[in-house]
DNA sequence: TCATTTATGTGTAATTAATACGCAAATATA
DNA sequence: TATATTTGCGTATTAATTACACATAAATGA
């Protein structure tokens, strides 16, 4: 039997939530394949490092990002992917909060950029591919994983978790019964803080409690929506 | 940078069905290192075949078995999750009907055996968490995709699939409701064959219709028990 | 400062889905 | 031919989801 040739790398689809739009973190190229084409960050994972690391030590060196959330999404390895030779690739999506949102979308503006969900550039390899997948995750996982919450603010708004819902599942929620929906769930700490922006009445502030969503996930209690 | 050197490999978990078990299929292995103990078929993907054809060209060197059904599970990577180096492995389940069970079970008896997987013997590798992990997907998957009906034959009385479910889901089902839920789906034909084994009346078969399934799918009516 | 605009916060009725439950029909077996 | 065994079916009860409208708290502008 020949020696194996193949090449291992970690690709990230990294998600930001604001104001009612979901973005993606993309690079830009700066070597060929597909240089100055738009792709998502990722690189080969060295010998001695697990994948998770791989992905996070990637996404520092090639955005200076640290996301909140990880998972495993799905390992690309059809032969002809990379014109370079044979290069699997396993890749994951993160969440980042607003806040790192913000930050990461003021430096390295040029190489570096968050893009509309709903307005991506044309992607590198089968990037377009992989970010498809990617997004069919995350639509289908919000409905049965309290991720959402890792796109939002530690304390938010209800509004605010109602408009995420609404983006992401593409389709208008009634307020009233999303609200006892999630209340009904047990997850969600009311706090006695509220906020106001702009006009109309404050609305008060809420937390997610992963501790106590682990307790509940222990006892066979499921997250649903 | 150092070259890269690690290896990639495939495993399946294949699961078989049969009277209210669900089985496994194990080799033992031949070589070192976990020489002789018992181990999911798997071996390293080669140059330009792509991962799901690793898979099958695998099981059929290492347990001659075809299966029916097969889809991405987990990708292992831990970097010390073999003590020959650096082995990441993507692994797959497949599924198998009870004929090709049948066969299989008949031949190489001492190498190839199936397991219920209630009643596992120790295995190699980090093989007993990617088993785990592949059981805990085919149980949750037969609730949110058709994937039960791949484990039995294609036309198959009522009360087999029923079986099937209280033993996946592993808690007791109300035969008149989970009926009237599965009908409700439309995607099973009632034939006009009947079948009879030992007493009892004889039961009329069905066939699950996948041309249908996907019809329904893609009008967005999803699948769910 | 008062009227208007804007966003938050809440309850109840109607509909739909899930669950609980028992008996008749068709065959094998004693 | 009586008994045991397995399939096949309907209805009533309960739980969950959906539909729907108005009061409250602040900002804004006349």
């Amino acid at each position: 039997m020949s020696r194996q040739t193949i090449r291992l790398s970690v690709d990230a689809v990294v998600f930001g939530y604001e104001d009612g739009k979901i973005s993606v973190l993309l690079i830009k190229r700066k070597f060929q394949p597909f240089k100055n084409e738009w792709a998502i960050p990722g690189g080969f994972v060295k010998n001695t490092e697990s994948l998770e690391a791989s992905v996070e030590r990637e996404l520092q060196e090639e955005t200076g990002i640290k996301i909140n959330y990880l998972e495993q999404l799905y390992t690309f390895g059809n032969p002809s992917r990379d014109p370079r030779g044979r290069v699997v690739s396993v890749a994951y999506v993160g969440l980042v909060r607003p806040n790192m949102f913000k930050i990461s979308a003021a430096t390295d503006a040029k190489q570096v950029q968050w893009f509309n969900i709903n307005d991506l550039p044309k992607l590198a390899f089968d990037h377009k591919e992989i970010l498809a997948t990617a997004v069919k995750r995350l639509q289908a996982k919000i409905t049965y994983e309290p991720i959402g919450f890792e796109l939002l603010d530690k304390k938010f708004p209800f509004s605010d978790l109602e408009k995420l819902y609404t983006t992401l599942l593409g389709r208008s929620i009634d307020r009233r019964n999303f609200r006892k929906k999630i209340i009904s769930l047990n997850v969600l700490d009311e706090l006695d803080e509220k906020v106001s922006k702009g006009s109309g009445r404050p609305a008060n502030l809420f937390q997610f409690n992963k501790k106590r969503y682990f307790q509940l996930k222990k006892e066979g209690i499921i997250f649903e929506i």
